[in-house]
RNA sequence: GGGGUAGUAGCUCAGUCGGUUAGAGUGCUGGCCUGUCACGCCAGAGGUCGCGGGUUCGAGCCCCGUCUGCCCCGCCA
């Protein structure tokens, strides 16, 4: 049996009642959590999203409804009346947030019943991911997925006041928009009424924010969708969210510190925790040479050691011949690991050579001495140099990549994330900031054969390398800035060109022919004429950012609907085929498979 | 495009060396139960071992292919 509403007013959540709710009468609506029979008294938690509350049926109060109980199954949807009651003594629930009372039910309503679920909604079990995924109604009932939502909300709240509070004005920008060479593939959009033509959905709004730092707005934000059509990673959806911020008339260290306090304040209103401000800054040049990668996780050391001047001149071969050829032999000390057997080191081995590596050498320090196979090789001034420079101490496991600067660093720096994971060295509850600065401005592209910009095409050179970008393009440093949250990119931004003559010679530089750069950019080009102000902004993954508050290890934890790593929704079935009469009225054909 | 990993009851998993009737917990259904809270007790139902092919007297298990989820490389200014 079904029943209505009729005229039944909530009074307030399942999750909010405590002690001072005593005495009083309330009507309550949620889902059925689970039920618990006794042949006479039957419990109920009541569900809502904020939490549960015991509401117990007994036969003496009223029979009529205590036999509604008896039919009841989990996640039927009920609305009871009843009274708050403290629990009897010794049955107080200290797990429960609402668990010093209970509801005395006299009336109750099932509003809809509910088949039996495909999984349990209990924290208990782990349930395989693309069952999560296809009902994902479900799933984001659960109160995991639920307090993640609702910190999501609350973070993007807190954002929109401090920005506005700030000066910011939230202007929104269009998702039917231009194609543009560099950076992410593009996902199109047919025009209808201009059969053959197509938008591109943003993959940011970078060039119509700087259009209206140009139109006078001088502080703009948004909280704004964007779209890569990329592989998907752990941390990338191909729709994600971007707080996205420009200012004029500011230099770097404005922005900075403008930010600092959006992320204090992120995390003061959202987590509780306060950031020490300022926060710390290293250049990109510093994070490779110690870390290895440009968004070094601060939470541990295990820093990378600089070994090629040492061993260049070594007896070991592989070692002297990648010093001879340009390489660079790094390396790094797992402290107390020389316990490690065979297979783990095996396992560290298969690790680096994902990222090109040849081989990981390795030397465990016992008795006072080198156990390795490469002992043989090297004086005992060049071991006792190379144990002073990676600290080494009794119980150490030395660690050593040679080749090509990317390779090495690329590969030891994962694999001091790697280490620092299997170690336990990673606590997910301490928050630790770094700004990465002085980015390269371009960087060569062997498979294209052309410079490519390192972060944007609009990104300013430092004022002092301008003179070298056409000259000296792999000197020239950028005005950017990262800022890296425990080893992941978070937010990224720059000081953005101004003026046209150096946004062509930026162009040029990247390979476009002049032709080619009116008709992608023309409008900017175009713009930067008529008076544009200094100007630079920034913009943050919130997704990124609420997995890291929230604990999550992927992104899909924190987005209501997200996509699976081929990029479809298992719960709409997206993407699909469509009519032949939709792509009739595009002017589109598709190829046979 | 490539590497790795998983797929057995609704769910979470076990399944020995290739061997007879594929198991457990939980959920579900029915019965009992007035202070439980992942309630308890009793009984029952429930299987395309992802899919296709092969090897074999015999395949959940071995081989080949394929699909799907996840992690990663490439890619992601």
């Amino acid at each position: 049996m079904i029943e209505f509403l009729g005229d039944w007013k909530r009074t307030g959540y399942c999750g909010d009642l405590t002690a001072a709710d005593i005495g009083s009468s309330v009507t309550l609506m949620g889902w059925a959590h689970r039920r618990r029979d006794h042949g006479g008294l039957i419990f109920i938690d009541l569900r809502d999203r904020e939490g549960l509350a015991q509401i117990v049926f007994d036969p003496e109060v009223s029979k009529e409804t205590h036999g509604k109980a008896e039919d009841v199954r989990s996640e039927f949807v009920l609305a009871v009346k009843g009274k708050v009651i403290p629990r009897p003594e010794g049955t107080v629930n200290p797990n429960l947030k609402t668990g010093a009372v209970e509801i005395v039910v006299s009336e109750c309503k099932i509003l809809n019943p509910s088949k039996t679920l495909p999984f349990t909604l209990d924290e208990y079990v782990d349930v395989a991911e693309n069952l999560r995924l296809k009902y994902r109604y479900l799933d984001l009932r659960r109160p995991q997925l639920q307090e993640s939502i609702i910190l999501r909300s609350r973070v993007a709240q807190t954002t929109r006041k401090y920005l506005s509070d700030n000066g910011f004005l939230e202007i929104e920008t269009p998702f039917l928009t231009k194609s543009t060479p560099e950076g992410a593939r593009d996902f199109l959009v047919p025009s209808r009424i201009n059969k053959g033509q197509f938008y591109a959905l943003p993959q940011s709004p970078q060039i119509f924010k700087q259009i209206l730092m140009i139109s006078g707005y001088d502080r703009y934000f948004q909280v704004v969708r964007c779209f890569r059509d990329e592989d998907l990673r752990a941390d990338r959806q191909p729709e994600f969210t971007q707080i996205d911020c420009e200012m004029s008339f500011i230099d770097r260290d404005d922005i900075i510190k403008m930010m600092e306090g959006l992320m204090a304040t992120i995390f003061r209103e959202a987590k509780g925790v306060e950031i020490e401000l300022p926060v710390p800054r290293m250049t990109y040049q510093e994070a490779i040479r110690r870390f290895g990668v440009d968004n070094p996780d601060l939470r541990f050391g295990l820093e990378l050691v600089e070994l090629t001047d040492v061993v260049k001149g070594s007896g070991f071969k592989v070692f002297a011949d990648v010093a001879a050829s340009g390489g660079i032999i790094k390396g790094l000390n797992a402290k107390k690991c020389a316990t490690f057997s065979r297979k783990e080191i095996d396992d560290l081995t298969e690790f680096v050579k994902i990222y090109g590596a040849k081989g990981l050498a390795y030397v465990k320090i016992e008795n006072g001495e080198w156990h390795s196979p490469i002992a043989k090789f090297f004086t005992a001034d060049e071991i006792a140099a190379m144990n002073k420079a990676y600290g080494a101490e009794e119980g150490d496991l030395l660690l050593f990549v040679a080749d090509k600067p990317k390779v090495v660093n690329d590969s030891l720096g994962k694999l001091r994330n790697l280490l620092a994971k299997n170690l336990g060295l990673l606590d997910k509850n301490n928050f630790v900031f770094v700004w990465i600065t002085d980015f390269p401005l371009l960087e060569w592209d062997e498979d294209e054969k052309r410079w490519a910009a390192v972060h944007h095409p609009f990104t300013a050179p430092m004022d002092e390398d301008v003179d070298y970008v056409e000259s000296d393009p792999g000197r020239c440093r950028a005005k950017a800035y990262d800022l890296v949250l425990n080893g992941n990119e978070i937010g990224g931004g720059s000081i953005r060109i101004h003026q046209e003559v150096i946004q062509s010679l930026m162009f040029k530089m990247l390979g476009h022919s002049e032709e080619d750069k009116r008709e992608k950019f023309g409008f900017l080009l175009d713009a930067l004429e008529y008076g544009t102000p200094p100007h630079g902004g920034i913009a943050f993954g919130l997704d990124r950012l609420v997995m890291l508050l929230t604990g999550s290890d992927s992104i899909r934890d924190v987005i209501a609907f997200p996509k699976t790593q081929k990029g479809t929704c298992l719960m709409s079935e997206a993407p699909s085929t469509v009519d032949d009469k939709q792509l009739r009225e595009l002017g589109i054909k598709t190829l046979a498979k």
